[in-house]
DNA sequence: CTTGACCCTGACAGCACTGTCAGACCTTAC
DNA sequence: GTAAGGTCTGACAGTGCTGTCAGGGTCAAG
């Protein structure tokens, strides 16, 4: 399928499309003429990109990860990496959930000092 | 003061305290030869600005909160903006913890699948 | 008068995307 | 054959800071 009807079915814009690509994400074909032909694989691909971003990935982590989840038996892929990445990215946000949260109380703290 | 001197007092580079004063939240007189000069008022919000940005603000938010905090007797700032402000702010910070909640439970999915 | 430390402005770079525009080609259908 | 709609590449903009560098002036000490 071409890249207009990928992005109506993913919901991702055709400029992120070619974003991924740009990135080393995604490596659709081409017919003669050059247009970028993509397949379910890639389709799949995409959304998963999607779900991974949604949950606060960056590319870059997508694309080490990618290879450990792109194709269906996931107990076989080859992919020591993945629970440690999955693990550092949790370990990254429990960070940021900290770091709000101290933001937060220093806020409330203002807040109740202006009643 | 000279700007060096402030940045030393508070922690904040020379190049934040400049660009503070290009986004107008800093004012400080200039000497004959064009150095800047800060005073202790300055300093005391130099101080506040890097507290609030601690907080997770951005400077556009304090530049409008500075006015409400800059004299020291707090309950008599005709500021209703104040509270608002910084309930809103409260607000957005709990959507963020919220939206880093989930991506930490989707991610936590991701590893105990991987078991 | 020279040296070194400090200051000035302006501009470029980087992060991690995301939108938009320009100029040009392809495809499909009427 | 022409018009509409889709696609291609490349590049610039904007977010919210933050570092760094270039080219040049200032100031105090020796």
């Amino acid at each position: 399928m071409k890249i207009g009807e990928l992005s109506r079915r993913t919901g991702v814009s055709v400029r992120m499309l070619r974003y991924y690509e740009g990135e080393g994400l995604l490596a659709p074909l081409r017919t003669n003429s050059g247009y970028r032909d993509y397949g379910l694989a890639e389709e799949e691909t995409v959304r998963r990109i999607k779900m991974l971003g949604g949950a606060g990935m960056t590319l870059e982590t997508i694309k080490r990860l990618l290879p450990c989840v792109r194709n269906n038996d996931p107990a076989f892929t080859p992919c020591n990496e993945l629970r440690k990445i999955l693990t550092q990215q949790v370990g990254l946000i429990d960070e940021r959930i900290e770091t709000l949260s101290q933001s937060r109380t220093i806020l409330a703290g203002f807040l109740a000092s202006v009643n």
